[in-house]
DNA sequence: GTCAACTATATTGTCGACAATGATGCCAGC
DNA sequence: GCTGGCATCATTGTCGACAATATAGTTGAC
């Protein structure tokens, strides 16, 4: 059971960050790392290549590796980019769609509001870009399922970094509309479902976040385990 | 000039899969990349990681890494989301305008029309791509600089797999009437003009119709199944 | 009391070596 | 002659150690 691969390691850490564990800003010491998942460095700092070029670390030399901070701009980039991508997804997913895909969906969507109902932030979250994620794999297309997963991941560190309650997420309603559309068949409706979906998410942001402290790398990173 | 960091072999390989110098398939053995950079393989390694999750390389455990092979479904959605992320580009470069960037287009397009002109094929590739990579630096948008930057690479990857003809490229005047709609203020003639560009490029390529041969003999026998 | 320089510590950057696994070629047996 | 197994080799996977650098804590002078 130690044997994770570093595919594995970095996605581990992407879920600390999708789940916000890891806050924007918060340093990814090596050491620590390499401790908490009983690995040597040198795997660590590949798992910390992967997460840079993916852009939810940043690293600067002899000073190490944080969890990245985006900017507004970004923000609203991978909002639009995310628009466009989860509405391909959609037109993909059509196609190959049948009724166990939408049992699985409406499955999911259940969870969400049994989360809701327990206020589990962790699992809402989790579940919340899941539901996106769940999307993109049942469309079967490799590529966008890579890029959904980096603008989620990215989206939750904005969230993170800029959501204005901790009420919001996103929500049970809006999926279950999206998968009424598909049910139907009917493609324009939940594409627009969807872009509108994302509008409100977007909404929800304010320009000015200011970050919070951060609790222990170890904490945030077996939280989940 | 020893001192290559991580990112910059990053870059030196990724413009060689630009410039198809790698094509897909093909082997990158960690040893004879350690050797011709001059750094050690734990090194190459981490770069390797970089590339991998960028897409561009894929690689097996205990087999090793190759050059990847983008298949037609993927070329699609990459053209598609292109499309998505440079009328954003056009968008976000729109605010940002002024002549000496403008100035840097054109020239850009002249050394593109000498390159034509010579049939240096490597140079075409190159600055083909880098035309649009050069949009969005300009757009200043890091996000969208680091996605196009990916896109880029991967589209290198598709017209190195299923492009019709050596002739085409990126071609130099369709650039051109992206820059005179820009110049004139046109946000929507310039984003049409790139939708435009964009088909063009997409329709040259062979995606529909044949396949390629089989890359293994399991796929061959049952292709079908 | 404050600032600066210096030392000590912690952390990252780099490397070579060893172990584990897959690929290649050879040889015996049918 | 061909097939299957075996030994050899090449290549990757993993690790710990050492050097270089930044950080922080301390001491001293003003």
């Amino acid at each position: 059971m130690d044997a994770l691969t570093a595919e594995q390691i970095a996605e581990r850490i992407w879920l600390s960050i999708a789940e916000r564990r890891l806050r924007p800003g918060m340093r990814l010491k090596e050491a620590e790392l390499a401790e908490v998942f009983g690995i040597s460095r040198a795997r660590v700092r590949q798992v910390l290549a992967m997460l840079e070029r993916e852009g939810l670390v940043t690293s600067e030399v002899n000073k190490g590796a944080f969890v990245a901070e985006p900017n507004v701009e970004e923000a609203r980039d991978i909002f639009h980019i995310r628009r466009s991508v989860e509405q391909r997804v959609i037109e993909r997913l059509m196609d190959r769609l049948d009724e166990s895909k939408l049992d699985a969906m409406v499955a999911h969507v259940e969870q969400e509001r049994v989360a809701n109902a327990e206020n589990d932030q962790r699992a809402i979250i989790k579940l919340s870009g899941g539901f996106h994620m769940m999307l993109a794999e049942m469309a079967q297309a490799d590529f966008l399922c890579g890029l959904m997963r980096d603008l989620i991941g990215r989206s939750s560190l904005i969230t993170a970094a800029f959501r204005d309650s901790d009420k919001y997420n996103c929500g049970p309603d809006e999926h279950e509309e999206i998968i009424t559309h598909l049910r139907s068949g009917d493609v324009k409706a939940a594409k627009k479902a969807m872009a509108h979906h994302l509008d409100h998410v977007e909404k929800e942001l304010r320009l000015s976040g200011e970050r919070e402290a951060a609790k222990s790398l170890k904490d945030a990173l077996l939280g989940g385990a």
